[in-house]
DNA sequence: TGCAAATTTGGTAGCGCTACCATCTCTGTT
DNA sequence: AACAGAGATGGTAGCGCTACCAAATTTGCA
């Protein structure tokens, strides 16, 4: 006679207690649960009754186990406290939330070696999707993504060569757009700001170049970067060093929209009129820059919307229907405000 | 004879294939892995090679169900894109990014109905350790915190009845030291304006409430609140609200930070001197408030290293030695600044 | 030297679930 | 009436790993 050993997970329900207990086989329980209209009305409701009763929650990992496949997506950004990707974080946690599958995140850090770190590590569990921000993979981190045996969605930016899908906008063309609108405005002798210097501020920077040069304005002295990473404080610190550089600076295109708030906050403190005298434009656009005195002109992203956007196409294409267009441009907008109103 | 089935999972390498490799039993790779002191040197460095070699990563899905133990903190915020959320989940992460451990986030949204959803299924991995912000859990989901069968740490507050552990600071007296700050300053008729009132919120208030009664100092009309989510637009608005309210208001401590640039903003607009006509206090100490202009006086909190904390406690609980002390109390720390130094 | 105790290794039997196939109804068709 | 086909249900055999116990080997010590 076979014991069952006293369970090693501390009692929870499991399946075949729910199965007993309506009075089918675990298998039926099983099929109730994932594929409701496989089971007969009746007994999907004495199935669902023991369920509540019980209180039963599928474990999970035995799930995935057993098929060979998690119901998690495992999501890759660059920084968690970032409010850029804190948002499209939120939007594919949102669009997830009513779905089964759980999100696994992992921040990178900026690093490509850590990146491959998490890929590897993500890999072994045999994520149902994987979103990453950027397309920038190292060659490494590519082959994981193409062998992941998962839609991979890379987000943030668009570009030719997809691993699998895109969701995102031109980096190069919202820097393009925040400088023409500068020039268009009067200024001429525009500087950049740019920190961290990942590779969209990169592209950012080189739509700026591209729209200076276009306009026979560029000059090297107006450009200033640093790896450190971003920050209001540093925006501050930044255009103090731009200004000593370049004392004729007119105007500024940044990196982001807390340096955009650095810079305007020194000018406050140096007296420098804006926009009457500095033009400033941010990007990314967040709820501050409408509210800052004067309001800020900056890029808007649709950080949020490449969430959502992301995990609806991963979503399609688990269930079999890939999207046909894979790459989404979702585009940007010039916000036009105060800051650059000369 | 049996043949084994075309693998489920994709030829990915088992710990069978690096037994088999090292010439050992699968047992003793388990080992190896896991409590390499229990395995002799050499097959310590056979199984090593072999795995080198196969590239194999354990399975975690395996791992949990053969274990009942998921290698996953459950980390519960009510809010992905709150910076004080998003540095607290920094802390988490960065503490656990050397150990085996994932995390598994889940968003309350602020609902205690949500956090008791994700309560339930976070459960059903046997997660190793559960951290949840606040220490307002509904009843139901105290009790599944008290049945989880793993550390729990409550952060972000302190008070009298730990679940388990707990690592904050007084929310409370963090309101009052802001507001007896602002009475010592001179300011007399100090509104506070506050918006989401979650329960951090609310003590804070009763904090503000509990200085400007003991200066008799209160009154009801002098506090401005809102169930919206907290913003710097938001902040604005409400601003120019209680000053429709009582034009005589000369102070006020905002909720946190991205209210109280709200206000700053409105009084540059409004051309209202800051600190001599009003005086602004914060909550959280953002980095913009030090480059503010002026720069605004606000509560620094201890955000990230109450991640830190929370994990660490938690890592020594499952590691068997459950500090003696549960409940940690981080501070906080007044900055004064130029918004309030009249 | 002999024997108990400690150390190292391995075999077996699941963990809780689902893929796969088999069985058993019911139709509907000829 | 006979039978194919569809739909509903169940049994069996793992998924890849580890807990538990047993066996083999080494060590310690009287």
């Amino acid at each position: 006679m076979i014991k069952p050993r006293s369970r090693r997970g501390g009692g929870r329900p499991t399946i075949s207690d729910v199965a007993r207990k309506a009075g089918v086989g675990a298998i039926t329980v099983s099929r109730a649960l994932r594929e409701p209209e496989r089971v007969s009305e009746e007994l999907r409701r004495q199935i669902q009754a023991a369920v509540d009763e019980l209180g039963y929650v599928p474990d999970p990992n035995a799930r995935a186990l057993a098929s060979a496949r998690a119901e998690v997506f495992g999501v890759l950004v660059p920084s968690l406290t970032n409010n850029v990707f804190a948002e499209v974080v939120r939007g594919i946690y949102d669009s997830l939330s009513a779905s089964p599958f759980r999100i696994q995140l992992g921040n990178t850090h900026y690093s490509g070696l850590e990146e491959e770190r998490l890929l590897q590590l993500f890999g072994s569990q045999r994520p149902a999707a994987l979103i990453v921000a950027g397309i920038d993979q190292t060659p490494a981190s590519r082959k994981l993504l193409e062998s992941a045996g998962c839609p991979v969605v890379q987000v943030m930016e668009t570009g030719p060569d997809p691993v699998d899908m895109m969701v995102g906008f031109s980096h190069l063309d919202g820097g393009r757009t925040a400088t023409e609108h500068l020039i268009e405005a009067g200024y001429r002798r525009i500087g950049f700001i740019g920190a961290r210097m990942d590779p969209r501020s990169q592209r950012r920077l080189a739509g700026y170049r591209a729209a200076m040069e276009a306009a026979g304005l560029f000059d090297p002295r107006l450009v200033t970067t640093t790896p450190v990473p971003s920050s209001v404080s540093l925006g501050r610190e930044m255009f103090r060093d731009a200004l000593a550089k370049v004392p004729t600076l007119d105007g500024v295109f940044c990196n982001n929209d807390d340096i955009a708030l650095g810079v305007l906050f020194e000018c406050h403190r140096a007296s420098i009129a804006v926009p009457k005298t500095i033009g400033i434009v941010g990007f990314n656009d967040l709820d501050m820059m409408q509210v800052a005195f004067p309001s800020i002109t900056s890029i808007r992203t649709p950080r949020y919307e490449i969430g959502r956007r992301a995990v609806a196409m991963a979503l399609a294409a688990i269930a079999g229907n890939r999207p046909e267009q894979r790459i989404v441009d979702l585009g940007f907008e010039l916000k036009r405000r105060e800051s650059t109103a000369r």
